[in-house]
RNA sequence: GGGCGUAUAGCUCAGUGGUAGAGCACUAUGUUGACAUCGUAGGGGUCGCAAGUUCAAUCCUUGCUACGCCCA
């Protein structure tokens, strides 16, 4: 059915013209997601990339995750749907707007804020398709004809009904709380937006007075505080000691009078002053710093009645008891910060920090020299400035109590498991989420305030306006967390909240590119073998279909780097298990980090990012994505290594090889999904091996270990078919071994298509029968089925003959003896069953040993070389040819192994504890271990002999 | 400070309660009806350190050391 003729194969793999023309041919043919309305459904969102990004490194491991199971499953006959489409980005998306904006001298500020929102609109329609294209020259095979984006109408529509229901609930509401406030984005962001990092700053010591002439009991008339951040003294409402600590009993309830603002600040009581820290007494700035706003409301401040004295710039504003001396008004608060220092040592109310030099004279500085854990923006990256607004919080703790639940009932299985600890303690512990943000671009939160302070939210201004009466109102300014809206992504792709069967897309192209597109007919697998899963019972005819968002939610598979697992993961679970009353995903896959080559993370400052585009132009998309599954074992980092990803260039040009070496003896490939009748050994025995391939590989697949399951494909295709069976077949291709063969590159091409999907479909159609072409594209075919067994006597055959071949040739070479030369062997009294091997493969012994014949006779007298293969012992003579010294080193090395293996097993049997408590299977192996390294021994030791 | 992870061949990594494997690199070599992006053969590891459990530990337990990550 294909256009693309099959033809000679080129005598070299190229990459780049195939991967174009066959991503283009499965996009145009709808064989991503093919009509398969009967089949069990598979279900992946993936996890939505920034409309501003780029393909990076990170991408490409997580959705080549992704991609080899939705392949795997789409040819074990599912309906697997790989959910598409990109983020909004809201604080990203609005700076890169900005920053082009600001290119032009142009700003944010000269717009309306719908016109902003249009220019950001017209920037997403011309520039916002970049990472979509780099995700399909990766190979993915997503649903790109319901691509979605969070901020389609549908999907508003979605974050707006989980606003109002969360706000009717009480688990949405507004609150005046301390913000982590980022000065230069001038928008609250969230806790995990927050990133400390270690700064070099600075302990100060200060006397603050007592007021009113009172003193403490040891005479002094001033506390000592410290502070990192003297600055916010501007703001300061109190000191705090600790109830216990006796040195400031007498004075709690007295009053210090402030140097410099000349506020007046109540001694309170708190255990938050730790006693052992510093002078054990702290200044209280309620309305900028965390532990202090607690503090403040313990000691009864309100937090309206909280100053503060910055701007959303964190320039120092007055407060409103108007007492922040005029020159620190309008200073940025690090100019403020050394003019308060200064002032304050003017005055004498500075205590310097002495330290002694080598000499033992005293130095004083200003300050004590300290690392600081300091909070960063992690957009922004300036620090961020604890700042007293009024905000919406979702009420974090309660939505987390369902998918801690789902977790530890299994409903929720997370791989690799070690990441559940990180899930509770991260969940048990949470904050409200402060979900509003002071950005344009988003999702504009759903409320409405009347002159009065009264807040209506509604889903429509209409909504509010009839709850409001007719009061005017004004809607809120501020747009939701993007990972407000991104946690809907499980279900509001799927057409939630109308949970239409057809809910709407945003991609224009869709209705053109989806369907039953011409010619599209493929046939779904699943009727072609009884493997596969059970697919629903089919709806009587005119039954209206069951719903995308029934048939596939919840979703079966989660895959997601681990850092993004409580910013979307976990609040993926929590808005799902609320809204849909189920889990989003049966499982949660965590993979780690692609690190540089050098372990570091990548990173553009530090300049050793690797673009993976450019791996994919240099070895090939099906190369890049083997590595990553090949380096993929589950809770460890992927680190960058170039060379391996070449290797697997490599490999697949040894398929495409061996291909092509198939091709040229007329193999073609199979019609059956069975393994064809086989009465070789040769062949049953490759039978055999595709047999526990399979079932290696469909574990590994079910254990989601992508390593495993690459490197079991790599091994077959490399070390079993093409260096041994194609070589043990060469010269005899007669009509079974061309079908076995082409039956076996069949089930190869299947097997690898998951994880090398180009090449393996360029070849399935190069293969292509003329008199039987292909009924379907590889993406499409069926999951092998062999319906065949292991034949045991076949395998013990060929391993035979594959110990003999090696064992000839690694003598041949240890003896200096050229590889091609044709000797003779003599193997006195063979067993039954080593005869009937040698006499059933002449060819073998002819063409791979290199053997003129085998003769059942005793060995003239003369020097010869011994060669082992399982029990016989060849006697191969070489008179005049070999340095008889030679041969006896090689058997001395040889025996001196075979001995050191059987005195260790002969000590492990005789000792009384081992045969007595060792599992029976453990003693047994070790007995018939012994046996075989001590016959071989024997053996050795009698050649040996044989040689003088 | 709390938590998690990692330490196995020169490098990148698998793995198992019965004394270790892969890819690359390295050494030697180039004969057979695809493949030098290849073939053939080979060398190479007291499985981080110490103690314990066990007949037996690279694997289990504890401690230590080093590195990495997350949280406070």
């Amino acid at each position: 059915m294909s256009a693309h003729n099959p033809a000679e194969l080129a005598k070299t793999f190229e990459p780049a013209g195939l991967e174009a023309k066959w991503y283009a041919h499965w996009e145009q043919n709808n064989l991503f997601r093919p009509e398969r309305p009967d089949a069990a459904p598979y279900t992946i969102v993936n996890p939505p990339p920034n409309v501003t990004g780029s393909l990076h490194i990170g991408h490409a491991l997580d959705n080549t995750l992704q991609d080899v199971m939705i392949r795997y499953e789409r040819l074990r006959g599912k309906d697997a749907l790989w959910v598409v489409g990109t983020d909004h980005a809201g604080i990203a998306t609005q700076m890169v707007v900005e920053r082009q904006m600001e290119a032009k001298g142009d700003k944010r500020s000269n717009y309306t804020r719908q016109a902003f929102i249009d220019k950001v609109w017209e920037w997403k329609h011309e520039s916002g398709g970049t990472i979509t294209d780099q995700l399909r020259r990766l190979g993915c095979s997503m649903d790109w004809s319901r691509e979605q984006f969070t901020m389609d109408p549908h999907f508003t529509k979605a974050v707006v009904k989980v606003f109002v229901e969360l706000h009717k609930q009480g688990l949405i509401y507004r609150d005046k709380r301390l913000v982590n406030w980022d000065p230069k984005l001038k928008t609250a962001i969230s806790d995990l937006e927050v990133e400390t990092r270690e700064t070099q700053g600075g302990f100060w010591h200060f006397k603050y007075p007592l007021a009113d002439g009172v003193t403490r009991d040891d005479g002094l008339d001033y506390i000592e505080v410290a502070t990192t951040r003297p600055e916010t003294m501007l703001a300061d409402m109190c000191v705090a000691v600790h109830p216990e600590d006796e040195r400031y009993k007498s004075v709690i309830g007295k009053e210090i009078l402030q140097p410099l603002t000349g506020r007046r600040l109540r001694v309170v009581a708190d255990e938050h002053a730790d006693p052992e820290l510093g002078s054990g007494a702290v200044k209280i700035t309620p309305g900028h710093d965390f532990n202090d706003f607690e503090v403040g409301k313990r000691a009864g401040i309100k937090a309206a009645d909280m100053l503060n004295m910055f701007d959303a710039e964190a320039k120092v504003v007055q407060t409103a008891d108007g007492l922040v001396p005029a020159e620190f008004v309008g200073l940025d608060r690090f100019d403020a910060r050394k003019l308060v220092v200064e002032r304050m040592k003017e005055a004498g109310f500075l205590i310097p920090h002495v330290t002694k030099d080598k000499e033992g004279n005293e130095i004083a500085a200003d300050f004590e020299p300290r690392t600081i854990q300091t909070p960063f923006g992690d957009r922004g990256g300036v620090v961020i400035e604890p700042w007293l607004t009024d905000q919406w919080y979702v009420d974090a703790a309660e939505l987390a109590k369902a998918p801690m639940e789902a977790v530890r009932s299994g409903a929720i299985e997370i791989v690799p498991k070690t990441w559940e600890k990180t899930f509770f303690n991260w969940m048990e512990n949470i904050q409200p989420w402060c979900v509003s943000r002071q950005l344009w671009w988003g999702h504009r939160i759903p409320a409405w305030y009347a002159e009065d302070g009264s807040i209506f939210v509604a889903e429509s201004e209409e909504d509010a306006q009839k709850l409001a009466g007719d009061t005017p109102l004004t809607r809120d300014n501020d747009v939701l967390d993007t990972w407000f809206s991104s946690a809907l992504w499980p279900f509001a792709t799927l057409g939630w909240p109308e949970d239409d069967a057809n809910p709407p897309s945003s991609s224009e192209e869709g209705s053109e590119g989806g369907g039953a597109a011409a010619g599209g007919a493929v046939p779904a697998p699943s009727s072609k073998g009884d493997h596969h899963p059970p697919a629903p019972s089919s709806e009587e005819e005119g039954e209206k279909k069951p719903s995308l968002l029934s048939k596939h939610y919840p979703n079966d598979l989660l895959v997601s780097g681990f850092d993004i697992l409580f910013f979307w993961d976990a609040r993926m679970a929590m808005q799902g298990l609320h809204f849909m009353k189920e889990v989003p995903w049966k499982k949660l896959y965590l993979h780690g980090l692609v690190r540089a080559a050098d372990g570091q993370k990548m990173s553009k400052s530090k300049g050793n990012v690797v673009d993976p585009l450019l791996l994919i132009d240099k070895y090939g998309a099906d190369a890049l994505r083997f590595f990553m599954c090949a380096m993929e074992s589950q809770g460890r980092d992927v680190k960058m290594d170039e060379r391996r990803v070449e290797g697997y260039r490599n490999f697949a040009t040894k398929l495409w090889n061996a291909a092509r070496f198939c091709q040229s003896n007329g193999i073609t490939g199979s019609t059956s999904v069975a393994a064809p009748a086989a009465s070789s050994a040769v062949n049953k025995w490759i039978i055999g091996e595709v047999v526990e391939t399979l079932a290696a590989l469909d574990q590994a697949m079910a254990d989601l270990r992508f390593d495993a399951a690459a490197n079991t494909v790599y091994h077959f295709v490399w070390d079993q078919f093409c260096d041994w069976y194609i070589e043990l077949v060469k010269g005899n291709f007669d009509d079974e071994t061309k079908a076995v063969a082409g039956w076996v590159l069949d089930q190869i091409l299947v097997m690898l298509h998951p994880f090398m999907p180009f090449v393996t479909e360029e070849l399935w159609h190069a293969l292509s029968d003329p008199t039987h072409p292909r009924e379907a594209e590889l993406i499409v075919a069926a999951w092998p089925a062999p319906d065949a067994a292991v034949d045991a006597a076949a395998k013990r055959e060929v391993e035979w003959l594959i110990a003999l071949v090696s064992a000839l040739r690694t003598a041949k070479n240890e003896l200096g003896i050229a590889p091609g030369a044709r000797l003779e062997a003599y193997l006195p009294d063979p067993s039954a069953a080593t005869r009937a091997i040698i006499d059933a493969n002449p060819a073998v012994i002819e063409r791979l040993a290199r053997l003129t014949a085998i003769r059942f006779e005793a060995a003239p007298a003369g020097a010869a070389m011994q060669i082992g293969a399982g029990d016989a012992n060849l006697i191969v003579p070489l008179e005049g040819v070999i340095d008889i010294a030679a041969e006896k080193a090689r058997l001395e090395k040889a025996l001196a192994t075979s001995q050191k293996e059987a005195k260790s097993l002969e000590g492990r049997l005789s000792n009384a504890s081992f045969v007595e408590k060792a599992k029976p299977e453990a003693a047994e192996k070790a007995r018939a271990d012994h046996a075989m390294h001590a016959a071989e021994a024997e053996r050795l030791a009698a050649a040996l002999k044989r040689l003088g």
